[in-house]
DNA sequence: TCCTCGCTGTTAAACGTTTTACAGTTAAAC
DNA sequence: GTTTAACTGTAAAACGTTTAACAGCGAGGA
């Protein structure tokens, strides 16, 4: 199985040359004679040679490569956030090394850890809780690093790229309010989780002012199944609300099976806001209404970070937040006499439509 | 930034050893006496030092990495394997090095000569087309490898897990046939692609041999907006069909997308089979039956496979076939009188119940 | 003609590990 | 009391690159 794989030397030795023209011929540090480029290059196809990226890397002490750390490889947010990682990377020509965390802290720091061990260019981590990895808080000063998603952006360490999940809250709270919805249930996954307090406050806050009630939050987990489970549970013993908002894909997932159980019907008889954007969610007869994250924005801005570090800058933290947008589709219907409870038509919009934050002031918007 | 990581030579002056001992220390290939240990831990937490893949890996020539290819990070069915492939690869305390090719050919193989760049322990790759890249066909002997998914078994240059995507037709072409179905659509995505043949090939000689039709297949390809606009297309110029089996999870959500913008109801008006088990598909008043993929089976075998391999094993190319079953829930009606096209119940089975092929004979199963 | 310069190519010294061969020390065996 | 064996620790040689430093050699300027 495993003859020895060429190296350098073998390569220099059939063309004729040093070892150092072959190099120069791959990393095209020095120009070489047109001539003996072809030689080397012939020799090197001839055995199928490659730059060994671990002497290479050892003795450049340049690593091209990044790691990625998220929560979860099961949630699209994440996996459609690496996806769009590994389109920058391929570009700038790095590769990309995940890990998942599986939400667990202690997973997290090994995790970390052993990505360090690769002297990546850079991390670009979602940690799983508030609380930065010790890791990350003792290494952010010798190596480039991005936060993602979960992170407080006040206290941050390093470059965080997140949205405003406070008006999040608001747009959807709003939108509900304003189709007449006084019932409201928040669908969150676990109020550990900073972005989720967040959204939750936004919501909150919002329906408070604008309709002098008090939204009910539950908390159904980071495993649709079981937020299922445990909201057709919490369904049995409640009235049904008017409206639920889900804060997560997961638990839009979890709220939108519980009820499809219980044969609940919507928008008729439950109205639901959806967090996340994708394709599932308009291949339904009710098309889901959501809010929707920019992923490829989030993204982009983390490679752009990541990219300004590693080129050096080392100027104070940087918060990069960026803005939702609802996403109005079928599955949000319009109450006529809120009190009743009762309606007409199931959205005053056209579906697809969306309403937009952009052009509200974004803070610490990069450009 | 960039204060030099610690080294262990450090590391060792600062315990007062040499540095083949505190290397012993970090790897355990020698016993070290337990107050030089203590010695070593505390210096190397105090320089926060970890070993430096690149050296390690340059000197042991042993890896630690397995790259993983697959054609597209946005597609679930690909990011579930990465998924629990990484689950396993920490478990042997690998690391994973993502790729995607996009579907391109060209890139597949420069993604895969960079992939091999890194020296890895294994590579497990699910090919966007066929024909097994010329990189990993050339290299076939020197490195482990598992090829995943689209491959044509039979002249499989290396381990190959696939799923028998020929019985996964007739599964869901007998199931629609028994419940009276005879004009029925294969949503697939490209006939360039085997297993979409195989599966277009047991899905079409089950239903000629049951009730002498000839099911319709019409390409949607792999990005289900697009998907959902070409099936849509087809709708239009075309009657409803009674029934449609889409044979990918991206075709699935093609035809389920196209068939609600055209408000047409499921399974009343048409029936509907989709392929791989995703929580959204359950997440629905009428819940997706579909064709089960056993992703857990596929990804625990691939690594197994690998593992063999990387352990020295140098024996013909195995081939694993998985079978896959058919969970019925609520998406498929009974056609009463099949002439007709009418009926009456929506599906004789339990919902969630599954027709499962696993106690028929399984070729080439492992164990 | 001599000197300098630009252009190419080479030599050789790292980079931070792993690992072999060896040395020293103590315990067990005879 | 000597020989052996069993343990631990160390010195030093790689691994395959990158990258100074340097060398050879025409050409152009003085």
């Amino acid at each position: 199985m495993t003859r020895k794989r060429a190296t350098l030397t073998e390569v220099a030795k059939r063309a004729g040359v040093s070892i150092a023209t072959v190099s120069n011929v791959f990393s095209g540090r020095k120009p070489v004679n047109d001539e003996l480029k072809k030689r080397v290059e012939k020799a090197a196809k001839e055995l199928s040679f490659q730059i060994d990226r671990a002497a290479s890397q050892l003795k450049s002490g340049k690593a091209r490569v990044v790691g990625v750390l998220v929560p979860d490889l099961d949630d699209t947010f994440f996996t459609s956030l690496i996806s769009r990682i590994e389109v920058m990377a391929l570009k700038d020509s790095y590769d990309v090394i995940v890990a998942s965390s599986r939400d667990d802290k202690q997973l997290e720091e090994s995790r970390l850890q052993t990505l360090l061990g690769w002297r990546p260019s850079g991390i670009i981590a979602v940690p799983c809780s508030d609380i930065v990895p010790a890791v990350l808080a003792r290494e952010v000063a010798h190596i480039p690093t991005v936060l993602v998603d979960r992170v407080i952006t006040q206290s941050a360490v390093a470059d965080t790229v997140t949205i405003d999940n406070f008006e999040a809250g608001e747009i959807a709270g709003r939108y509900l309010v304003e189709m007449g919805h006084k019932d409201i249930v928040l669908a969150a996954s676990s109020l550990d989780i900073a972005p989720i307090r967040e959204r939750v406050r936004g919501a909150v806050s919002i329906i408070h002012k604008m309709s002098g009630r008090e939204p009910t939050a539950i908390e159904l987990g980071s495993n649709a199944e079981r937020g299922a489970e445990i909201f057709a549970h919490w369904l049995e013993r409640h009235p049904l609300p008017s409206a639920v908002f889900a804060l997560t894909n997961v638990t839009t997932l979890a709220a939108l099976t519980a009820l499809a159980r219980q044969r609940v019907d919507i928008p008729e008889q439950v109205s639901i806001i959806g967090f996340d954007d994708y394709t599932w969610m308009s291949a339904r007869k009710t098309a889901l209404t959501a809010i929707r994250q920019p992923v490829d924005e989030i993204a982009r801005l983390a490679w752009e970070r990541l990219q300004i570090r590693i080129g050096g800058d080392v100027s104070e933290p940087h918060p990069s937040i960026l803005n939702t947008s609802l996403k109005v589709r079928e599955s949000t219907r319009r109450l006529a006499d809120p009190s009743r409870g009762e309606g007409l038509k199931p959205a005053e919009e056209q579906p697809g439509e969306t309403i937009d934050n952009a052009a509200k002031e974004r803070p610490n918007r990069i450009h």
